[in-house]
DNA sequence: CGCTTCTTTATAAAATCTTTACATCTCCAT
DNA sequence: ATGGAGATGTAAAGATTTTATAAAGAAGCG
């Protein structure tokens, strides 16, 4: 079972310090930023499985940095502030954020949230192993397995393969599929996926002229089965 | 646009008055349980969208009907509380609670993370496909269905097909249907819809000769039922 | 270096959309 | 009822867009 991470986005060194402390006894990991701007980027670069966020930052304010992650990033944003403002909880809560504490707070309580937003979080995104047909798909391990043979993937290759499995079913269209796997800004180079698809296929289906698993859905994206 | 439907379960009367003028002047319907085995059996029979579930009951505690309802009850359960003891709070989150409030509560906050709460639910539990009669249409994973068995659209046929299942019954105008699928300046350009509509008919109808689903109004559009 | 992986470019192939031509239907005036 | 004009349906051609594939260049890494 490998740790679950957790961003820091705080400018005050010592709540940093004390959120760190208590986190690691528990067994998260951490990561940390000072400002909004390092935040965004460490929370794009890391995809932690949660984010604490305090509303006052030197940069820009929590609220803004929220509603710049929420574009993109789904998992919980737990607000932190030592304003206890009605105005400030509710437009929070209405642009995304799972939860909003007041500082300051009590350790167990704050754990106990976090505990909650994580596990409501895995129970529907999350899942560990996908079976689809000849195809076995392994998340925690990034192992994938077609007729129990062991499959090798590059990164990007099982990024996106993850990616499939998990919407299994669903049509999901080019633009987000470059944002999940290549980040934002790359929503516009549709022929990467045209050859990671490629590549995959060579490699996942059974004849790949005539591919069962991954179709495409011609102008809008793909789907797989 | 149905309401969302909350249960109260507090053995105040004065406390459920206030919810309930709160909840329905927000545009929510309200069902109320004064005892935790009345909003345990009214849960049972009503599956509300939320509840709100006050931890000092007379018959039972909170945590305990808590307890029992997660026991087949997903949707979100708010707890209410006079008491601001850290345990409580833990040990309701760890329990499946979904939020935790201590009274007395704001009321706008208390709204919010009731919004926040559903809108969080409806995004992971519900996938809001239209079905009529042996059609299936899932918006949100954007895949047909006739007779359970998928059916392969273009990009226009499904947009069209859409449009219609969206306004269903109504008669849409060619200049309405022409503006929405193809954009402003298509609205003269009636032949593509006669040779969508051809397409589509014979994808969708069991007879196409015959159509009993995409039903034209002479001179004026067509009507999906 | 040598190897793997990722990014780009070029081009062939396939799918989809548009346009044209003509068949068929509907409904009103005769 | 009957003929005909306008509206609608069908089929098929071409034009256009989208997708697949190979393969060359670039970047990272032991």
């Amino acid at each position: 079972m490998n740790k679950w991470q957790i961003l820091i986005i705080d400018d005050e060194p010592q709540i940093r310090k004390l959120l760190q402390i208590n986190l690691e006894s528990n067994d998260y990991k951490v990561i940390q930023a000072a400002t909004g701007n390092e935040g965004i980027s460490l929370c794009a670069s890391h995809t932690p499985d949660l984010v604490l966020l305090d509303i006052g930052l030197p940069d820009k304010s929590g609220q803004e940095v929220l509603k710049e992650l929420r574009e993109w990033y789904q998992n919980p944003i737990i607000m932190l502030s030592v304003l206890d403002g009605e105005k400030d909880i509710i437009t929070a809560l209405d642009h995304g954020a799972t939860d909003y504490l007041t500082k300051p707070f009590r350790a167990g309580e704050l754990l106990a949230r976090i505990r909650s937003a994580i596990k409501r979080n895995i129970t529907t995104v999350n899942t560990q192993s996908i079976v689809c047909g000849d195809l076995e798909i392994d998340l925690v391990s990034r192992i994938i397995k077609k007729n129990n043979e062991l499959l090798k993937l590059t990164s990007t290759e099982y990024n996106l393969l993850a990616l499939f499995a998990k919407n299994e079913g669903k049509v999901l269209t080019h633009q987000y599929i470059l944002r999940e796997i290549w980040g934002i800004g790359y929503q516009t180079e549709t022929q990467y996926l045209r050859v990671f698809v490629g590549t995959l296929r060579k490699k996942i289906e059974s004849d790949y002229t005539n591919p069962l698993h991954i179709i495409t859905e011609s102008g809008v994206g793909y789907r797989f089965q």
